[in-house]
DNA sequence: CCTCCGGATTGAAAGGTTTCACAAATCTGG
DNA sequence: CCAGATTTGTGAAACCTTTCAATCCGGAGG
């Protein structure tokens, strides 16, 4: 049994503790821990009885001032409510799992602010690596960071130069081949919702789209942009309303949404407003999320592979803690798409 | 400029570095960073210059050996790509701002090895307090943790006993204004979808379901229940499927279900069978996540105060941390009824 | 000129772990 | 029974910061 003094603090107790009471040296316990096979099962059992007598929780801090750092990733990730950014961090976690390592989550939110806590309190931290999707993927602080020493991998944007490794997903493709289908399909004026294009997402995937109508022999006017704030569901509802209110021979008979939030909004104003979907109104969505199929008339959309996104990201961090003479990558995937009900008559 | 000798390793500079650099003492760079008002002004800018012009960055683990525990709260969620969970987290994040603490977002993803995983190295890591929406409420090793000095709050759930705070929301009464409010529709026979009851959630809010048709003099034979193995899209979809199957004399006018993405999945297929809805079927759902309200038909949802849930818990924790002879409290919040268009004829 | 005072600075200890060279104990084979 | 190899266990140093008692210094007051 423990016996505490009345009143005493429970302080916890340390590997100096745990050697005092099996009646060993400091050394054999930290053996014990770390290097089981070099000690007898004896001495190990009476170690092990220790740590349990006393309730040890080993130091990680203690350990990683003496290891140099952690066995942390962490992903900050630019908006912690949509769920393509989750499905992301699940991929990760999945290399982080073969890895041994943890992987925390950090939201910023889109707010700079946040995101830079957050990055300070991760190098201080001496995490393994940081991997990010930033608000400013040409912000001087990533490479900073990473020329301190933490290995930086941004994901699902791509940072100019080659200093840093990446993992992107082909935009300007995505893009195409949404279009490409709406006029397979027979479309001629085709909206495109998103934000204003100076984000380096939406101008690729709104270039593509310009492509796939060139490609067709289609100027640009056949693309009509209908601009929003940001790339939420409300954003896609208020768009849907402004599209409604166009006259018809100039009105669009198809929607090529900058994602699948914007493409879900700009639905539910479709059904409000009594347009039928694909009939009045075709909608390619991008991300494809899980609600995007889950939606009442299901969504086609640009897949992203997400979880692929986030493992390699990750994996591109470990190869970088590990290799010596590294050599930055940017990875590039090419989206697929998927076509729902959304898109077919 | 930082001379740096060919092929000399760029080992991060240390306090110790900078007060070399500096000309002052170790102490004094100490004083620069914790107590800069108790240093000259010429000093401290030499100091300063010299943490600069060395890229010195702190070393958290060594402040946090030395202080005993850190300045990060952790939230280990069940489902990262639940919607729900996030919105809990953001609250956390509100609070954690306001206590210049960081919160560091783990996803246990229902699978009780790696939550057990992550417990352990938050524990390790001397976290300063554990956030956790856990797979099992009473499992022994949250009071452990908690007995061994890390603070624990449970979130969304209500673990036996009153040996640790909690913040829950009154799934009865959720439960309870649901189907009341789907009897004053004059609905008689109303589905329950959900899994299988075992979970305290799922049996409270079916719970407050039978109270509620007790309260109108209907047995509990107008419950019909629709068991799903989880509580995924998929799951509604497949409990739609059942319930159309159903021959009309005994298939129920309103399906009450026991979250909102399983909500989406039987509005998915209402729409694939041309079910109306609310006409054919009204649909209530449950946590109002931000999709309820974006589908295709607004989707009437029990609302839980999903940000005040997180922020309430992390506002505890840190009551935990600086109270004296803190008094462990359970918070229950009472959830309300969004009505929309699923259950409005 | 001396003392005393307060602010600025210093030096050393402490915090818990890992590592590593070394000592002790045990075993192998001759 | 001994030399040497092997298995166990030990003790001290190192990791980087914070804290705090002690020292230093310039100036005010006597």
């Amino acid at each position: 049994m423990v016996v505490r003094e009345p009143g005493a603090e429970p302080r916890a107790a340390g590997m100096k503790d745990v050697a005092a009471a099996a009646g060993v040296s400091l050394g054999t316990v930290s053996n014990v821990l770390n290097r089981p096979d070099r000690v007898s099962p004896v001495t190990r059992a009476k170690v092990e009885a220790a740590m349990a007598e006393l309730r040890f929780v080993r130091n990680e801090s203690a350990r990683q001032l003496r290891a140099g750092r952690s066995r942390v990733l962490a992903y900050v990730m630019l908006d912690g409510s949509n769920p393509f950014f989750t499905d992301v961090a699940a991929g990760m976690e999945d290399a982080a799992d073969a890895g041994d390592l943890s992987l925390f989550l950090c939201n910023s939110a889109h707010q700079p602010s946040r995101e830079a806590a957050y990055l300070g309190r991760l190098e201080q931290q001496r995490v393994q690596g940081i991997l990010i999707t930033p608000v400013d993927p040409d912000a001087p602080v990533l490479h900073e960071i990473a020329r301190r020493g933490t290995p930086v991998v941004v994901v699902d944007r791509t940072p100019d130069g080659t200093a840093l490794c990446s993992v992107a997903v082909d935009d300007v493709h995505g893009g195409e081949i949404a279009v490409r289908h709406l006029v397979e399909q027979g479309h001629e004026r085709i909206a495109f919702v998103g934000n204003h294009p100076s984000v380096g997402q939406v101008r690729d995937r709104r270039l593509g789209a310009l492509r796939a109508l060139s490609a067709a022999g289609l100027g640009p006017d056949h693309l009509v942009d209908l601009t929003t704030s940001a790339l939420t569901v409300a954003d896609g509802r208020g768009a849907g309303e402004r599209l409604a209110g166009l006259p018809a021979p100039v009105r669009p008979t198809a929607a090529f949404c900058a994602n699948d939030l914007v493409a879900l909004g700009l639905l539910q104003t479709c059904a409000n407003l009594r347009m039928r979907v694909p009939d009045d109104l075709a909608i390619v969505g991008y991300d494809d999320i899980e609600f995007a199929a889950a939606a009442a008339v299901p969504l086609t959309s640009v897949r992203q592979p997400r979880r692929r996104l986030g493992r390699t990201a990750a994996e591109l961090l470990l190869a970088e803690t590990t290799e010596t003479g590294h050599e930055h990558r940017q990875v590039v995937f090419t989206p697929e798409l998927v076509v729902r009900a959304s898109t077919l008559r």
